[in-house]
DNA sequence: GTGACTTAAAAGTCATACTTAATCTGCCGG
DNA sequence: CCGGCAGATTAAGTATGACTTTTAAGTCAC
């Protein structure tokens, strides 16, 4: 995913940060600097930086004379990018695509609604060359093809939104959907509705129909979730 | 806000932070962390540990030999609280105070939807007190009590409904609701529709009713947006 | 037992020396 | 005139040691 880590502090931070959300430091752990710095050999500078990053996503607080303690749960800034791919790598994974899928189903209904009326002409033909190229990979265990168009799908409908927010939460989305069939959470060949519902998204968003947009949308999020109980329950 | 910062590198983000945000440096300027040190009379440890804070919330990237490079704004992590709090308090506070208010107006109609099936018997009491609270503070210009009880009631809401990543939108919508009391986006007493609907939304809840609940809170925050459509078009 | 004083531990800050990598310059050959 | 290679240059990255500040915790007197 994230290829070799260019900085030190970054390569640290590649096996703390994980470490931390996985749950092998729990929450009220106290950690020392200097004996971090040691463990991964790397200078107190390098892991004071590190250690700032951490706390900045507020999965840890440092303290004088104390230490580094790691935060409970609520406190994570779990919409950090960076958290949630550490969560999804880790063992809550299950219960990480749950909260996501959840977010996803209020998201993108709302998303695909204003879709219809601020897409731009480019968007609106993205839509449906990604549609396009869903179908042509929905049979025959394409399974890597039809989600690099699922992925590029929800991305342009997230980011036509012309909402800032919605759009940032593309590559959360992607994740999510990477997941799900890298994990094998997915049956062997995308399920037939949902790839005929892409493509009636896409005619709606061009028709500049909202309303119908957003329901569309709704019942792809609904179904992911009732995909989720079924294999997760 | 936050009080005064604790550490040397946390001042130095104070203002640092603010002026990237409010666009004091442009996506695209490059800054050197030894002139900020100087600029900000602090070592080259202190700011660096600031720089990685701000790479962290991708707001800037370091690059050896060229210095820090201020990143475009689809590049920020808009959802850390942080950078909402900056951006909220410079001069794009009305479009950050728009996508927030969409985000709100797809995300918490689910969460009281699931707060239905969800809320333990004391969220339930504790819904309806702070119900009680905003109806005895919508009268007479009595704001700040009723700001106390809507977010509480918000807050309530998005933990009730069971899903990490909604209750740690707790805080946007606290900001959100103070910004619209404090910057008078607010008429001088809250509308009684509103009020009332935060009373049947307690209701709802209480009676497991989630699609009642889910209905009633989109139309809070249907309120909330054409609220936001007549005062900042 | 309570409160004031002392101690020590760990983070915070600073200064400095040195390393690394990327950009830039300019030379050289084609 | 152009293209590419080599070395110079620059700014970030890393390491280390000395010193400061905060504060938990222990101690002693009352």
């Amino acid at each position: 995913m994230t290829a070799q880590a260019r900085w030190l502090h970054a390569r640290v931070l590649e096996t703390l940060g994980p470490a931390i959300t996985g749950g092998a430091y729990p929450p009220g752990s106290v950690l020392r600097t200097d004996e971090l710095a040691q463990e991964f050999e790397v200078s107190r500078s390098v892991m004071r930086e590190a250690v700032r990053v951490l706390e900045s996503m507020h999965l840890v607080e440092s303290r004088r004379r104390v230490g580094v303690t790691v935060l409970p749960t609520e406190e994570w800034n779990v919409f950090d990018p960076q958290v949630i791919r550490w969560r999804l790598a880790g063992a809550d994974r299950p219960r990480q695509l749950r909260s996501l899928t959840v977010l996803r189903s209020a998201v993108e209904p709302v998303a695909a609604g204003l879709a219809a009326s601020q897409a731009t002409a480019e968007q609106c033909a993205a839509l449906t060359e990604c549609a396009i190229g869903m179908v042509a990979n929905s049979r025959g265990g394409r399974l890597e093809g039809y989600l690099l168009y699922d992925i590029e799908f929800h991305r342009t409908i997230l980011k036509a939104s012309g909402n800032e927010m919605f759009a940032r939460l593309g590559d959360v989305v992607a994740e999510v959907l990477t997941g799900r069939t890298h994990h094998r959470v997915m049956f062997e060949d995308p399920d037939p509705a949902a790839v005929t519902l892409h493509v009636k998204v896409a005619e709606a968003v061009r028709e500049r129909d909202a309303a119908r947009a957003e329901e569309l949308t709704r019942r792809i999020t609904v179904g992911a979730l009732e995909e989720l109980d079924v294999l997760a329950p």
